[in-house]
DNA sequence: TGTACATCAGTGAACGCGCGTTCACTGATGTAC
DNA sequence: TGTACATCAGTGAACGCGCGTTCACTGATGTAC
């Protein structure tokens, strides 16, 4: 039983969640390169120096929103993923609320998929969240069944079999993973295509183009059509 | 016949040449946002307001760098394309060039390809060195000719007819124009993965996942294996 | 070929702004007896 | 329940650093006659 929280301990929550609104708010606006602390406690109505009663370096709180983004992201796609659904349905429905979260949220999506912040070091406990996101993509598409006539490169094998191992995801066989890989890697690619602007001009908007591809996808991956 | 340049016009190329140098040496260090015009004066040993002779902003220099860079990288995967192989030889190779040289300047094909640069609208004049890329990397597998038994859908018929038809490339038919953006996307989204450090623990050195992923996209494409 | 003039690369000082981080401190809140 | 003490959020000043951009200027280079 955790004892009930004390006003300051409430205050406390409060001020990480207020900063970590501005953080949000300025990632959006100016990138993540230019988050300031100071910016942000003139904001929050604080001496500058204060911020460092919750944050002790302006890496801890890019790690902190990289953990909340991963975490986002993930419960939004499981729960996009609704297991009355065949696997078919429930890849295209996840790769589209992977989407809608990117294209909501961009600034958010470019802090986990986009350019490496210069200097910062992604410490080890994003591992697990970022995990979390991959396994809610994935999870939806195990029951992958490719047709894959090509040997599995030698160097390959054990790679394919530590990934999916430590994702905890039982899929097929180890030509079932490497189309996953691929299936990931593009689900991603088009996504960081369209929120960088790379589409503008030729697919704008892109969600029609996003359906197709992910359903041709599953097409190839042969998911299940019923459940 | 162009006049023989004075030695005044030759140090001013030279020297746009040298500020360029630093500025790719500053991308890699620290990355495009923090790009600054003073620390390349600096190590030019020229008084900080001297730049300005040769870049009248910021933007024109990142600019400059953009251009370069989608030229480089589109004359990378040129070079890459042998005529006297087979689409299918070429589609790889191709790739294999895009991921080469992105793992030889990240810093650059994050440029491209990764956060856009808050603040910086990149200018029409670097739409034709990127449809070069696109070019470079699609001309290879316009003889696409996937198996797809899904109707295009209305919407997405003028997006991939206007897309291939500014880029000139005389793909067989909507269906393989769409194959071909998810190819792209794909091997985008790989690259961008691997530079971005997603696959660390994972699929370290990614050659042999990538070679294995562009393998199968030519296979799935039906490009033919001989010339 | 020589001279007068125009061009323009580079100078140096300044404006006004930003940042992260440390430090000794005040004073309200929390806790242990 | 009351009091003494410990905790710790927030203060304010300071250190040392960075940036883009403007401006009037010097003096070497280029050019037109």
């Amino acid at each position: 039983m955790a004892p009930p929280p004390t006003p300051r301990q409430q205050a406390r929550a409060e001020n990480i969640v207020r900063i970590k609104q501005l953080a949000l708010a300025q990632l959006a606006e100016s990138g993540a390169g230019a988050l300031s602390l100071r910016a942000i406690a003139r904001e929050l109505d604080i001496v500058s120096s204060a911020i460092y009663r919750y944050y002790a370096r302006r890496d801890d709180l890019v790690t902190a929103l990289v953990i909340d983004a991963y975490n986002d992201l993930a419960t939004a796609l499981e729960s996009a993923s609704r297991p009355s659904r065949s696997p078919w349905r429930q890849w295209v429905d996840t790769c589209q609320a992977l989407r809608a979260w990117a294209v909501h949220e961009p600034h958010r999506f470019s802090l986990l998929y986009g350019t490496p912040l210069p200097g910062y070091e992604a410490p080890p406990e994003t591992i697990e969240p970022a995990g979390r996101v991959a396994v809610a993509l994935l999870a939806t598409a195990v029951s992958a069944d490719p047709l894959d006539t090509r040997a599995i490169p030698r160097a390959l094998a054990p790679q394919l079999d530590t990934s999916f191992t430590a994702l905890e995801l039982p899929v097929r066989d180890r030509a079932a993973g490497l189309a996953l890989v691929g299936a990931l890697g593009q689900v991603i690619g088009l996504v960081s295509l369209e929120i960088n602007g790379q589409f503008v001009g030729g697919f704008e908007p892109a969600d029609t183009l996003f359906t197709a591809l992910v359903e041709r996808t599953a097409d190839a991956l042969r998911l299940p059509t019923t459940r």
